[in-house]
DNA sequence: GGATCGATCGGCT
DNA sequence: GCCGATCGATCCG
């Protein structure tokens, strides 16, 4: 299995989102490779994405958005979650994908010990839950998901056909603006891993 | 199955 | 001070 390039994130945001259902999320935990088929993801584009963390303009906490593609941004929410997004297109222009939820493949048995032995179709269908169950945090926030000896990166699958990729609006984010409208999440289309239907 | 509500704290204004 | 790219428990049907 090969693992995805810089090139692949340098890119427009909606094809590496659309791009990404079907690939292969890896994260190495003790030596052991806990694995999923991503099933879902958001993309959040530009400073005029009023829904993205960076449509402010950079701070501290969104600098890996602004920073160059194929490096992770990780953030702390709620008090309690963390979420995962990959960064893309160029640097200075904040852009990246939030991976929302997985089919668990590899590594299912520690994934449920971290999750406190939920059933499978929980274990990873939500961007908290996803990181819960890989062991991803802050400490992963501005990692190289490039780098050869990185703990977590990306696997080249079997990707998915068009008539399997569907669309919609973004969960959680509502408003009348265009980009708050956009069907800018992903998902594949009768996966029942998907954080909602 | 779906709706509602509380938990809990870092980052930003 | 306020609020959030959420989750899980609990309620209802």
């Amino acid at each position: 299995m090969s693992r995805l390039s810089r090139d692949f994130f340098a890119r427009d945001t909606l094809t590496v989102a659309r791009e990404l259902l079907g690939q292969r999320l890896v994260r190495v935990l003790d030596g052991e490779r806990l694995s999923g088929r991503i099933v879902e993801v958001e993309a959040y584009i530009g400073e005029d994405d009023r829904a993205s963390h960076a449509h402010c303009g950079p701070t501290g906490r969104n600098a890996p958005m602004f920073g160059p593609p194929g490096y992770a941004y990780v953030y702390f929410i709620y008090g309690m979650h963390h979420c995962f997004n990959v960064v893309t297109e160029r640097e200075n222009y904040p852009a990246a994908v939030l991976i929302r939820a997985l089919e668990p493949l590899q590594g299912i048995e520690a994934m449920r010990a971290r999750r406190d032995g939920v059933p499978n179709l929980r274990l990873t269908s939500g961007p908290a839950r996803l990181c819960q169950a890989l062991g991803i945090d802050r400490l992963f926030d501005g990692a190289d998901l490039c780098a050869p000896d990185a703990l977590l990166f990306i696997e080249q699958d079997a990707g998915v056909p068009d008539d399997a990729a569907a669309t919609g609006s973004r969960v959680g984010v509502r408003g009348n603006a265009a980009a708050l409208t956009a069907p800018w999440r992903f998902y594949i289309r009768g996966s029942r891993h998907v954080s909602r239907q």
